[in-house]
DNA sequence: ATTCTTGCAAATCATTTGCACTTTA
DNA sequence: TAAAGTGCAAATGATTTGCAAGAAT
């Protein structure tokens, strides 16, 4: 059931659905961790032992074209990605642990927040770095 | 005077003023062009020709660590870098002519716009990408 | 004389490219 | 069987690391 509705969507997206195409994209569906493409391919290796990082990189980049998946660039060093979200969100990376979490935005704010006067805005990225709580609460109790 | 003030800025902050480092914080100082580490390797390299890119990241490195300077990761694959700068502000890049410009926020807005309960944050950027007043008008006068 | 700074050369890491092999319609 | 998709191996580009030579106190 899962397999025919991404293959179906891939399909209406004008991607053909081949098992490594769909494989990924249902691995960005169910781990809404942020991936980066290392991530990915240890995650799938095991299942597809012929994958390469190649197809990850053609695959995503395919998929950002489609704009059914989107990068985010957080850190300076690597492009993690995950499904193409409609709604405005933010992005908080956690300096302990690295995890990418979803942040909520006050849709009015945001498109108030600047005076972008002349300049032709096509996307608005709003990244926080910090302390998670849960790594907040480890930290507490070590001391 | 200003070669002076430069020194005396590092000194104060703990950063013994070589020459290497007085140039590239003047270099900063006097181009706010959040540059790369190339653009600004091109830039010296004619009056310190035994200049390497090494002693640039080293000494970037340190003006992050001194807090003089901050790092922009606005695109996946390069560090910009820019004077550290307490007053909250925006940035946007062009992707025509991949400027960088910095923008005006607004203050309250900016506080407000995402719901970060639980979570501790140590800074927040945002970023913005389209296309610049400049390129837009040349875009029309291609048409 | 000891410590700090510089910079070369090599290593590393993420990503891209060229190309040949395989799969699929 | 032509077109599309995959993946190896090499190339690229940004950044880091190891280390030796040079400068400063």
């Amino acid at each position: 059931m899962k397999k025919l509705n991404v293959a179906n969507y891939l399909l209406e997206n004008k991607i053909k659905p081949s098992y490594q195409r769909k494989r990924i994209y249902e691995y960005l569906l169910e781990h809404r961790n942020h991936p980066n493409v290392n991530v990915i391919y240890d995650a799938l290796i095991d299942e597809i032992p012929s994958l390469s990082k190649t197809t990850i990189y053609n695959t995503l980049k395919l998929f950002v074209q489609k704009n059914i998946v989107e990068e985010i660039t957080i850190e300076g060093n690597e492009i993690r990605y995950d499904l193409y979200n409609p709604n405005s969100h933010g992005h908080f990376r956690c300096d302990i642990c690295k995890n990418i979490y979803d942040i909520d935005l006050d849709e009015e704010k945001k498109d108030e927040i600047a005076d972008l006067k002349g300049f032709k805005v096509q996307k608005a990225y709003y990244h926080f770095k910090g302390v998670c709580k849960e790594c907040l609460e480890k930290q507490k109790k070590k001391t």
